[in-house]
DNA sequence: CTGAATCCGATTCGATACTG
DNA sequence: CAGTATCGAATCGGATTCAG
């Protein structure tokens, strides 16, 4: 999001800003119940490819969502968890969460954004009325 | 989220797809008291350009969320408000805007200028979080 | 006043291949 | 195992222009 100087900006801009990626909610309920390495991510994600997890995991590292543990082993084995901001978060998104649950069977449309089809529907209709 | 067609893997899919656009909570906010006129919208979300307005008012229109009225006069007047999904839609983006508050304008690298938080993203935009 | 049409750049996402 | 590098495609958003 591009800065609006001077407007009437709520927090909610912040959030949208860390969670605005294709994949972002889905990498914090896969992190939700616990510590995930990065295979198990990948696998958790399904469809996501390693270069984009990648770049989502470090873009919520930098926001200080995830945090990242490297394990100077071989193999080689690094862990993600969820920072104390990463938990409130997920708590925060549980409402909207529920929203989607309640709503998105009657969401019409088969629009495509961020390359997600909608459950089909008719289309909204006009609404007319006379002066 | 990729393409599987009519299939979220959780309702905060369905709720992320809705409100994924750059402007969407912005005019949910700005529709949060009562019926606005499309000026007064290009007024209360400053640096939005008409079009994208106009596509995003569209949009959430055939998601459901916002009410579209006509009236058939002479100089045009159309009116949006939210319908009851989009209150409660506004209703359940509450906590991630109290999250937005809490936690990102202690976000690493956050500086406070002019009596605001800017907040760095990729790549090199700023997010303004009032306060 | 509302907003559709067009053009175009910016950003993101995905596929494949490669590395320590 | 856990990434990185590179390329290309799709999408999104912005500016301008035009119309009812």
């Amino acid at each position: 999001m591009a800065a609006r100087p001077g407007a009437h900006v709520c927090g909610i801009d912040a959030a949208m800003t860390v969670i605005g990626g294709k994949w972002k909610v889905l990498i914090l309920w896969a992190l939700h119940d616990g510590t995930r390495r990065f295979g198990e991510l990948r696998r958790l994600v399904p469809g996501v490819t390693e270069k984009v997890l990648a770049s989502h995991l470090r873009e919520l590292e930098n926001d200080g969502i995830v945090r990242r543990e490297v394990h100077d082993e071989v193999p080689p084995r690094v862990e993600y968890s969820l920072t104390p901001a990463g938990v409130a978060l997920n708590t925060a998104l549980a409402p909207l969460s529920a929203w989607g649950r309640d709503h998105a069977m009657t969401a019409p449309a088969g629009r495509r954004i961020h390359g997600v089809t909608l459950i089909p529907r008719p289309p909204g209709r006009l609404v007319v009325v006379s002066g």
